[in-house]
DNA sequence: ACCCACCCGTGACAAATGTCAGCGCGACGA
DNA sequence: TCGTCGCGCTGACATTTGTCACGGGTGGGT
């Protein structure tokens, strides 16, 4: 437990979270501690660095699934921008991938969305503090998934591929040639050690490198 | 706005979501509620109906996305047991197929998670007093889309081909001779008007189909 | 008794997919 | 400067996938 700051001025906090609901919600839960005061929730993270600009927040909780901007480039936009406010992840998803890009683009700390509620507080007093917050568990499967063995081309492949395109639709969208497509897919089905795209997507997906 | 109950004895709630952060954020907000009083979490579908049993609660508010049973199941099985017992459903996706096979298991209200937090408690409260709530957008478009198309075999073997998996696979897996999987996924692809698997997955996914 | 839908299987065919070798180009570091 | 790597392209090949026609079996309705 991090011990209670006794006078301080409470800790400024920014929420961005698409759901309505949850961020609602995790407004209500963290308005309940005394030293913590929720100054602006937004729904995007285009809005993140703007909300910042206006309210000053010391630390920003953002969601990883976002539309528009996601969580770790709203993480790189704000540190950019304003390199004191300390940004603290949360996603539903423990990609090992994410914890590693978010922690690169400058946040401070990752946390999943099924640690008990009670720790959130907790871990925002952390980041405020200077510390680094990751879940221990996810840290270490972190350093076991590396970095991404997917080129940038092969990503975009990859990624046009999710929804069960045809190797012609790709070629088309990706204004190339149905062969490079079907080249790039093919390292990447080798790079995850996969049997077929579909089950490529779904490792790269699981490891975070989309 | 449902009018504030003025001297009746607080609603009752049981809150069931796999996520703990959710779940603790959830109970914050409508415990500020003062006519509402969560009773009873949990993590999981199986453990809904002994918490049920156990704390009696007038509304269970569901998560449809969890581990064991899900959402939809719990419904039925905790009207089954407690048919006094509303049953609110929260869901992270406005599958046109979720809303229907929920209200069939006997819920009688369906929220997404994108819904103003302002409004849950009010969901709550109508539920508790009979009425139904549905997203109007969302029911309208559970209308169109209409009961699944696929036969109990088809969802089977499109499901187990989700994670990318090879024809042979699919039929070591399900205990079937190639051909007969590979006539079943066509199927599926027909019925669903896709191209190939990947996208018939997608497009049954989409409509709450698996 | 009949029809119908669903299930499981076979066999054969066309199309899509995955693999491989090879080519040129530009960028980047040694 | 050279070697390496990513990128894009081609062409050829084996495998997988999707489609279709067909048959047999079961069980539920009318």
């Amino acid at each position: 437990m991090t011990p209670e700051p006794e006078e301080t001025r409470p800790i400024r906090l920014l929420l961005a979270d698409d759901q309505a609901l949850v961020r609602g919600a995790l407004s209500a839960l963290l308005s309940l501690e005394r030293d913590l005061d929720v100054v602006a929730e937004v729904s995007s993270g285009d809005q993140v660095v703007a909300a910042v600009r206006e309210h000053r927040p010391d630390v920003a909780l953002l969601d990883v699934e976002m539309p528009g901007m996601d969580g770790i480039e709203a993480t790189a936009a704000v540190r950019a921008a304003f390199p004191d406010v300390r940004v603290l992840i949360v996603t539903t998803f423990g990609r090992p991938g994410f914890v590693r890009r978010a922690m690169q683009a400058g946040a401070s700390g990752f946390v999943v969305k099924d640690t008990p509620a009670a720790q959130l507080a907790d871990a925002v007093r952390r980041v405020h503090a200077g510390l680094r917050v990751v879940d221990p568990a996810l840290a270490t499967e972190s350093l076991f998934a590396g970095e991404s063995p997917l080129t940038a081309r092969e990503t975009d492949v990859l990624r046009a591929a999710r929804g069960g395109a045809a190797v012609s639709a790709l070629a088309r969208a990706l204004f190339l040639s149905e062969g490079t497509v079907r080249n790039h897919l093919s390292a990447a089905i080798g790079k995850t050690g996969a049997g077929n795209r579909a089950e490529a997507v779904t490792i790269a997906e699981g490891n975070g490198w989309l």
